[in-house]
RNA sequence: GCGCCCGUAGCUCAGUUGGAUAGAGCGUCUGGCUACGAACCAGAAGGUCAGGUGUUCGAAUCACCUCGGGCGCACCA
């Protein structure tokens, strides 16, 4: 409501001052720090004031004089220097909230991608790849309640040399075959991710002190190009159970995909064949001759020795692939995958995964996007750079124009945290600010361990108050808490802010937290649900508060400013959506959760004994309750039933 | 060396396209539970927005420089 108002305002300035001056400007339209200002203030006239070459001032008094009723706009007055500033007609106002928005036009943008996750399929996901996810999905669940069409896309780079390594382990340094590795599989004793994470770095490790067996990790990738053999199968073996591991993972944090997209159809579908030829034909590679990339095939550029894209040995590199993957997101490849169904999600919508071969059931149409959004940490920057030139060197500007990198900083560990999970550092990791997660090493929260940590701490706050409570019933409530506190710790951070993730604060649930916000919605239900218990019903709002009751009762202050805020929530999703910062969403959310705590602690509204009032106060509950519920949603934040 | 990011209260961080008196959480201190459950609320203390120069009606925000920190610049991804 707020954000329509708002562009209202802004339009009606701008063509007063086109038709009064001549002049055609983007108006601005600010929120005042202070209150007493009003709701909202226009600096038009600074910017006039160069060009009319006249004082701000007067300017301002002009456009507040001539400028004629706008719908929603109660006040106008001239503040400082040269603002205008605007009171909304209240009473309307809340009337208009009330009898509800018209929907949202569903935006037109075409369809977007949001690829997000992509999590080397050889160990356990750490907190590093939380972050990845929760800002992902977030945002396509802001992208989603905006109505665009978005398709969520989790990458599977399953013939990689970090699945190689993991094959490496398994091979020859624990003489497992697949059959070894399967009967692993079946045994619930193991935990198979848990188990890779340790292989891995081992495996390593190994590296370090025997250079010779660097050769096992090239002939692992070699067979696992190919696609036949004892470690080929491995690596399928490894590569699928660990997805399956990393999605299960990722659904506790209610993070679901639409497609899957393997390295291993880009290889064999010859993805990179197709876009080798193209990249050939158009020249934005060559076959270097001398120094120390001759015999591979470079993108100039760059940097300073180009970056390869072919081996000398004739294999891809990951780049390569990533600039074939990226024409196909775009439809720009002549190719398309085969799909098959790799599981079902609890509401039956299907996870679809790439497929090498023709299958029966029908897909959907995956890629052709308008635009795509590659979630991708902020080290990875110069790679996405590359795959841009490799478009741009293509012809496909307006497609390098619509490739989002969607960075965001790494996560790294507090020195306490360090200490509280009995990380021992070296000194040189003592001087710095932080310590950076290594999967190399084995070093990293493991996401389900502080799952599981936040849930059985959540579970000891919930028993304490709900002595008596079934306890699988419990057991969900504290599941949500858990995972609301996870989501918006991870979520409040702006992207372009280092975590170093503490535990600590992580746990915490009071404060700026995930569960602050679910009290705050738990709380506006109980109102509701005590109604109804002491044998009241909701009133009809509609029928009981017209405008005038409406205009008695904001005429509060406290009462219009609570529901000011409340009603903000599309203009935070706008801002939030403009600037790719799911943290502006987190932040609005929270800042709501303190305007309802505070109306709860102003306003006891099932004691209230004014009729007029009451109903007013309800309907407050009941629209906080809304807003509550829906900016939770897009934060992917669940409401539990009680707390 | 080149490129990107960061530097704001004791700590962790916000701060809209440059706007009016720089905010929040945690921590510290003071108060508030007879249940619309305190996972909450009210109040206090706490700032040379790293430093400098410039741009202009106006700078935490833009430009340039300096200092401090992080991350990249692989035939790894």
């Amino acid at each position: 409501m707020f954000h329509s108002i708002q562009k209202q305002v802004s339009s009606a300035f701008r063509a007063h001052i086109g038709a009064r001056y001549g002049i055609d400007v983007a108006v601005a339209i600010e929120e005042p720090r202070q209150s007493e200002f009003g709701e909202m203030a226009v600096p038009a006239a600074f910017q006039l004031a160069k060009q009319l070459r006249q004082a701000p001032r007067k300017i301002a008094q002009e456009l507040a004089g001539e400028i004629g009723p706008i719908a929603g706009v109660g006040a106008m007055e001239v503040a400082g220097n040269g603002y205008l500033n605007i009171r909304l007609d209240r009473g309307a106002y809340g009337l208009a909230l009330l009898e509800g928005e018209a929907a949202a036009p569903s935006a037109s943008s075409g369809k977007l991608i949001v690829e997000h996750t992509n999590i080397n399929p050889n160990k356990a996901a750490h907190v590093g790849h939380l972050r990845n996810a929760t800002l992902g999905d977030t945002f396509v669940r802001m992208l989603r309640a905006r109505g665009e069409t978005v398709e969520a896309q989790n990458y599977i780079d399953n013939t990689g040399v970090q699945v190689a390594d993991v094959v490496v382990g398994f091979h020859y340094l624990e003489g497992k075959g697949p059959a070894e590795v399967r009967l692993m599989l079946a045994d619930p004793a193991v935990r198979f991710d848990y188990y890779c994470w340790d292989l891995y770095a081992h495996t390593t490790a190994y590296y370090q002190d025997h250079a010779e067996a660097l050769d096992w990790r090239a002939e692992t990738l070699h067979a696992i190009e190919a696609g036949s053999g004892e470690l080929a199968e491995l690596g399928d073996i490894v590569a699928d159970a660990i997805v399956r591991a990393h999605l299960a993972t990722m659904l506790r944090l209610d993070v679901e995909y639409d497609v899957l997209p393997r390295e291993s159809e880009i290889l064999h579908l010859h993805f990179w064949a197709a876009a080798f030829e193209l990249l050939k034909e158009r020249k934005a590679i060559y076959l270097e001759t001398e120094g120390k990339n001759a015999g591979c095939w470079v993108m100039p550029g760059l940097s300073e020795e180009g970056k390869v894209i072919v081996r000398s040995g004739g294999t891809v590199t990951y780049v390569g692939k990533d600039i074939a993957y990226q024409l196909w997101k775009f439809g720009l490849l002549g190719k398309d995958f085969y799909y098959r169904p790799f599981q079902r999600y609890a509401d039956g919508r299907v996870l679809w995964v790439t497929s090498d071969t023709p299958n029966q059931e029908p897909a959907p149409e995956f890629g052709h996007a308008t635009r795509v959004y590659n979630v991708i940490d902020a080290r990875q920057s110069y790679l996405q750079d590359v795959v841009c030139a490799g478009l741009r060197a293509l012809g496909y500007e307006r497609q390098a124009e619509e490739s989002v990198h969607f960075s965001y900083e790494m996560v790294a560990l507090s020195h306490r945290c360090c200490a509280d999970l009995g990380i021992s550092l070296s000194d040189e990791d003592r001087e710095r600010p932080y310590v950076e997660v290594s999967g190399r090493k084995g070093r990293g929260v493991k996401a389900d361990d502080l799952m599981d940590t936040l849930i059985s701490k959540a579970l000891d706050e919930v028993a304490a108050r709900h002595p008596d409570y079934p306890p699988e019933e419990r057991k969900r409530v504290a599941e949500q808490i858990a995972i609301g506190a996870l989501r918006y710790f991870l979520l409040k951070f702006t992207r372009t802010s280092v975590i170093a993730f503490d535990l600590q604060e992580a746990l915490s649930f009071e404060g700026e937290t995930g569960p602050y916000l679910q009290y705050a919605a738990v709380r506006a239900r109980n109102i509701l649900r005590k109604l109804e218990e002491r044998g009241e019903q909701l009133p009809d709002f509609a029928a009981e508060l017209k405008g005038e009751a409406m205009g008695r009762q904001l005429a509060s202050e406290d009462a219009w400013q609570m529901l000011l805020s409340a009603s903000k929530a599309d203009a935070a999703l706008e801002k939030a959506v403009a600037a790719g910062e799911p943290a502006h969403v987190a932040k609005y959310a929270f800042s709501l959760a303190q305007a309802f705590n505070n109306f709860y602690h102003q306003y006891p509204v099932l004691q209230e004994p004014n009729r007029e009032k009451k109903v007013f106060l309800l309907w407050m509950t009941d629209f906080f309750r809304r807003q509550l519920e829906r900016t939770a949603a897009i934060l992917g934040i669940r409401i539990p039933e009680y707390m």
